[in-house]
DNA sequence: GCCTGTAGATAACCTATGTTGACGACGTTG
DNA sequence: CAACGTCGTCAACATAGGTTATCTACAGGC
């Protein structure tokens, strides 16, 4: 019997670690600012709403299921997804959470989390209280514009999963999955040259992520490595060829971006 | 070489029907307060801005990708689906659209439609234009709050399916399908006495939907039969045993409603 | 230094699902 | 009525991917 990693609730066991406040603040503003142009004074009234920013080693939950929000919760730094766990030894990925993003955006309509939320590798989340969001909100509305915007695209990535789930062979999904994971590091400047990224994930992981075995992630990413389109090691990624990638995969990038 | 039924766009070759205005939009409105509770003069304020009140026949394109939102389209009766053409012969259905919901989410945020949307058999949606909506919602806010919420439900239907398709085999998916489209079309009082609604579409179809190939979808649907859970024939899916495929399929229709 | 646990790699085998092709029932069209 | 296309059904066969099991390489604890 094996059990699935996921090393209890924080709150439980491994508490996580308070940061000192005001790192970079900057992947959300400029992520915001991305998905729709703030004003200067908006940006720094979002920036003055994060508070206790948190440090989470991997495999800790950083949302539970079925807890009404009651703050925004923003990745500031790492990787964290969205999970359902099946039983004590399956699991389903069903989205992915790069720097600037929210980690969920029920908020926007104060539905509750609807799945639970786990850092990969170690992370870094800072919460907005929603109170003080709600009252900032009718003088700045494009705040919750740009946060509604980010929420369309995480729609249109679940839709997007689902087609590579429902409709590619494992070559496709795996080179897609790199694709995006790296089209959205890349957007929030954490690609660095040569295409080469952090990417915190075992290849069990993958499987979870792409509805594969750990045995067929393995031949997968071998059939990817001889053909020259990456390398991948120790958490560390290089797409040796993107528009070859992109091409096994189909992958187009539109359907992340704001417009 | 096969081509896949979609019967151009409306503009372009059969144009739907304009119907005489006042139908049922109560579908819609009591879609609207299930989601969240509207004043009165709410839900008349929204009933009047529904015009253009349109029937479309079996796989006309009701949205396309790419246009801008310029109207909220709600599909009063009928079915409908979103779905990405892969190439000539392979499409992936990655979301449905039962009467009462919003075609598609996308005009919250302005965002442009992110992928087409399909009649499956007979439909008839209604428009809603954008600039209306947004000169009432400042007094009517309770309005967008319910459309946020049917949002988030149609986001967590997608990691869902995302779920569906990546984890469980065949016939706990097609279960899982039955089960959802049960549910929600219960919600809107379109199951009969005996779990019987109607379902348009073919095997192919729900091949597309499930992302196996149409004689797969024969095997199940045999499987499904024998274990006297449904029956299904001509579009019409009859529930004998509801626990019984909810158990198969692992269902849970919490991530269906608002809170 | 040794023990232990985890991750990656690889092989042998098994099975769920895909593919091709055939057939009958039915509805539509001429 | 004949011709045709679509849909559901079924059988035979092919294959992508799952399962189980080993083995190696590390990293951490003692």
């Amino acid at each position: 019997m094996t059990f699935l990693p996921v090393d209890g609730d924080l709150q439980v066991r491994t508490p996580p670690e308070l940061v000192a406040d005001r790192p970079a603040h900057d992947v959300f503003l400029r992520r915001l600012n991305g998905l729709y142009p703030l004003h200067p004074h908006e940006s720094r009234a979002v920036a003055g709403l994060i508070h206790n920013v948190t440090a989470f080693g991997p495999h800790q939950n950083i949302l539970m299921d079925q807890r009404p929000s009651t703050e925004a919760v923003v990745l500031l730094d790492g990787l964290a997804c969205h999970y359902r766990a099946l039983d004590t030894a399956r699991r389903q990925m069903t989205g992915f959470i790069v720097p600037g993003d929210f980690c969920d955006s029920g908020f926007l309509s104060s539905s509750p989390v609807r799945q639970c939320v786990m850092s990969l590798g170690d992370t870094i989340v800072g919460y907005i209280d929603l109170g003080q969001l709600a009252t900032i909100a009718d003088k700045l509305p494009n705040i919750i514009v740009a946060a509604m915007r980010a929420a369309s695209i995480e729609q249109a990535s679940s839709r997007e999963l689902v087609i590579n789930l429902g409709a590619r062979d494992a070559v496709q999904r795996l080179a897609h999955f790199l694709c995006e994971i790296h089209y959205r590091l890349r957007g929030v400047g954490l690609v660095s040259a040569g295409g080469k990224f952090e990417l915190p994930m075992t290849q069990s992981e993958f499987g979870e992520a792409l509805g594969l075995s750990t045995v067929h992630v393995n031949r997968t990413i071998q059939q990817l490595r001889r053909k020259k389109l990456i390398t991948m090691a120790q958490g560390l990624v290089t797409i040796l060829d993107q528009p070859g990638l992109a091409a096994v995969a189909q992958f187009d990038g539109r359907y992340l971006r704001p417009n």
